[in-house]
Parts: structure tokens; C-alpha cells; sequence
DNA sequence: GTCTATAGGCAGATAGAC
DNA sequence: GTCTATCTGCCTATAGAC
């Protein structure tokens, strides 16, 4: 039996999530192919086809990791940091980081091409929203509760108003290849929920 | 020669407009095809390519054309209504009546296919926005000094700000079809700039 | 301006050997 | 697990007749 180690070596089929992953989140689902992968990876396109049936199970995965690796850092974020409001300033810092590695945000480059995505893969972009909307959603009753942070109108509101500037922010400055623009969104929405 | 009438029909370049310019809005412009288009309109696609010679060719038409539509809204906009505030407002709703048809802002759409776009497709896309944003920047300006606006930071800054959410609001509203969610982002935002 | 016919390429996918 | 070989379908684009 091959020996384990403690922070493993990634096997075939997270290669190929890791390369695909970049894939979409640069060019879009649509916009890129097995060949793509398989060329990069130095393997054919058949052999992806062992790992992932079809392109929307392959779809479907890289959905499900990066929703699952999303959460890890809000549980992160939850652990590190007791304040509300410092809490609102790390999930933007989220965003900011994927847009520094010259990426979209994954479900938010999928919600432009939404109408040509199969079923599966709708449903869990609409999961991902969601999932972050309720994690905001709390954060911002928190906030109010302790006074750390202050808006006006219901938690859901302002919850869904910081998914879609964080997201719009990034859908906007990627093609200047601008940090800087996004970070000035950022500021200017967090500056508005400060108590 | 034809009677011209004042609110002429469409020749077939400006019907394959039309129709191109649903397609890209709704599905992104790497999603349909010459073939789409020839169907709809009942021609074949040798034909499309007698108005537009490449896809690139027609991708540009399509921004140029959207662009002077929305500059023209703009300047309607300016003529109608003499308070910042109610521009802003009538700017967002332009926005809203986008969505209403199902549709994302065009260059939003682009924006999230860019690196795979045609260079002076990727122009355009960045006119779009600068041209948002200057507009946007001069309202915010004049609604500071008559104090129907009121904002922190420099007009460039929260002209961005507000290009980012919308374009953002519409990205994440869309898949949900739900036109509320907007304008709660919407009215949010503006409830910030009021003075 | 629109057609038929066709080229040439790339897409996702499968069968079957190793 | 990975390969070769192959299929079918769709894509953009062009030549040339009408």
C-alpha cells in the first residue's frame, strides 16, 4: 500500500477539478473543453471521461468543491474573528483574493450563462447563493444586535445587496485587470454598514 | 423606390440585430450560433454572413448599437428630469426594464466572457462602462453641489460603486427570475445617496 | 440578397485494447 | 486508468449560381 501522506498528493481527478476549476472561472463553462484539460493535464480526453462521465458531472463537481471549500472559510471566518463587522470586511477579502489569482467568482461567472447550464448545475449555483446569503444574513442580525454594524431594512436585504455589489464589483473590474477598482466598491459597501 | 415611412420597418441587418441582440443577452455570445439566428429569421446562414462577415463583425455591431441606444437613454434622461437624485433613480430603472425582459445588461454579459472575446469587442465593453461611469460621475457631481445627492469619497469612485452593484444585482436576480430582488439592491443603493 | 453545397475544424462522447 | 480510433454533430466560413 503506497504510503499517506499527511497533506496528500492530489490524485487524478482533483487535477483535473483544479485545471477545470481555472478553466471556468477565467473563461466561463462553455468556453472551454476536455481538450483543453486533457492537453494540460498530458492525458487524453477519453481518460477524463473515466473520471467524469460528462461535461455536467464534471460541472457539477467543481460546483459542489468550490461551495464546499466556500463554507470552510466562512466556518473560518466564524472561528477567527468575534466582531461583525470584521467578519463582513473577511468575506470581502474573499472575493478580493479570487480576483487577484485574475478570476470570477465561480457561481457568479455560471449565473451569466445560467440559461445554458444543465438542471443540476442551476439548482447549486442557486445553493451557493443562498448558503452565502444566509451566512450574511446572520452576521448582519448579529451586527445590529452588538451594535457593530448598522443598516437599515431587513438583514435578508442587505444580505442579498452584499452578494450582488461583490459580486458585481468583480464582474467589472476583472476586464479593467483592476484590484484596486473592486477594493473601492468593497470600501465604499463596507463604509455604509459601519455603526 | 420605396415609400420610406417615418418609424421604418427593419432591413434584415437590423432584424438579425434584433435577434442576435436577444441571444447574446440572454445566453452570452459564445452560446448561439449563426445557425440560431438564420432560423429564427427564416434565411440561411451563407446569408448572414453577406451583412455580417464574421461573428466578430457582428458581436461589435451589436455593442455599438446597444452603446448609442443607451447613450441616447441617457440623454433622455437628462433632458426629463432636472434632480440628481431622480436620474440616478431613472438610471437604475433602466436597468430594471432590462431584467424585466429576461435579459443581463449586454456589456455585463461580456464582461463575464471577456478573456475569450475579440479584441475590438473588448474595447467597446470597456467604452460601455467608462461612458456609464462619466455620466454617472457628472450626476453625481451636479447632485453634490445642489445637494439632492449626498455620498463620501470621490464622484469617479462611487460612480463605480454604483455600475458594480447594478450590473451585480442583475447577475445574481437573474437566474432566481425574480425582479424584486433587484430593485431591493436598487432601492438600497439609492436610499445611500440620498441627501 | 439569398440560395445550395461544401469545406474544415472542434466539440463531447463511446468502444474496446492494453 | 489510460490509450487509439472513431463517431456524430455542430460550428464558422466560403465559392459560386440565381
Amino acid at each position: 500500500m503506497a504510503v499517506r501522506h499527511a497533506k496528500h498528493e492530489p490524485g487524478t481527478a482533483e487535477r483535473i477539478l483544479d485545471i477545470a476549476e481555472r478553466l471556468v472561472q477565467t473563461r466561463g463553462f462553455n468556453n472551454f473543453s476536455y481538450a483543453d484539460i486533457a492537453t494540460e493535464l498530458g492525458i487524453t480526453t477519453a481518460s477524463l471521461h473515466y473520471h467524469f462521465p460528462g461535461k455536467a458531472e464534471l460541472g457539477q463537481a467543481l460546483i459542489t468543491r468550490y461551495a464546499e471549500r466556500f463554507a470552510e472559510a466562512l466556518s473560518q471566518i466564524d472561528r477567527d474573528l468575534p466582531d461583525a463587522h470584521g467578519r463582513l470586511e473577511a468575506y470581502a477579502r474573499l472575493y478580493a483574493d479570487v480576483l487577484h489569482g485574475k478570476r470570477m467568482c465561480m457561481c457568479g461567472i455560471l449565473a451569466a450563462e445560467y440559461q445554458t447550464l444543465p438542471k443540476p448545475m442551476r439548482t447549486e449555483v442557486i445553493r451557493f447563493f443562498d448558503d452565502n446569503q444566509r451566512w450574511l444574513a446572520e452576521v448582519l442580525t448579529q451586527g445590529r444586535a452588538d451594535q457593530s454594524v448598522a443598516f437599515s431594512g431587513s438583514p435578508d436585504d442587505v444580505a442579498q445587496g452584499i452578494l450582488s455589489t461583490l459580486e458585481g464589483a468583480m464582474l467589472v473590474a476583472r476586464p479593467y485587470g483592476d484590484l484596486a477598482r473592486f477594493n473601492a466598491t468593497a470600501r465604499q459597501l463596507l463604509a455604509g454598514l459601519r455603526a
